[in-house]
DNA sequence: TATACAAACGCAACAGTGTTGCATTTATTT
DNA sequence: AAATAAATGCAACACTGTTGCGTTTGTATA
């Protein structure tokens, strides 16, 4: 799929509007269907940036079926808007308070990234 | 305002349709009018939910005006989708790649609660 | 107290997104 | 080539975010 070459080009976490303006041939009912069946498969993973857009990233090797975007950290520049996924910087342990089970984790960092700064 | 009442009375983050259904009186952009003004004074927090719905939550009362909600970390049960801030569930420093800067991060941890465990 | 002005409110309206049903097209199997 | 399954696109609907505008409510001033 087209859909899944274009995540791949980039570490970027892409929104559906993005991919849509990619090809713009595809319905995005088309789109919408291909992500969730992706994000079911753990092929891709899903998440929601600062703004509320939801946003799709491939799943790299590592990336356990199930846990996804539990591994590593997303990062959403302010200045370009974009959301990237930093592969290798993973996630610290967080004590929860007693009678919560976690199981899974979301971190998202706000700021200026490598090429904007 | 009734509003901020509401939600002091929760250490919850409610989203605007559980905060309309609270009182019915309201119109719904009137709301959205005081949450936005709340949130931009600095009195309540916006964080979005695992399934990208908005919610909101007071600030308490040692939330640091610009900073808001990079200082707990924020749970979201998948049993009773409630959304708790653990006020005292520090975030932990996380070390970001060469070039990247932070200005906010946001912690997002789902599993069990303690009342639905 | 009556008038003038400002703030709060509610409605209409519109765009974007998530989601489903249905019909049509495209592939696959026999 | 016919039958079946899978992928696609469209219509439709609900909900959310957002803005403009007119009306109501409240406050201040003459």
């Amino acid at each position: 799929m087209k859909v899944l070459d274009e995540l791949s080009k980039t570490h970027l976490a892409l929104s559906q509007s993005e991919l849509e303006s990619t090809f713009r041939k595809v319905d995005r009912i088309t789109l919408y269907r291909a992500l969730r069946d992706f994000e079911e498969a753990g092929i891709v993973h899903k998440i929601v940036d600062m703004n509320g857009t939801t946003r799709f990233a491939i799943c790299s090797d590592d990336c356990p079926d199930a846990t996804h975007n539990e591994e590593h950290v997303h990062f959403n520049c302010q200045r370009c808007h974009k959301m990237f996924c930093l592969q290798h910087t993973h996630i610290p342990d967080i004590q929860l308070p007693p009678g919560f089970t976690h199981s899974g984790i979301n971190v998202l960092v706000q700021g200026v990234c490598n090429k904007c700064s």
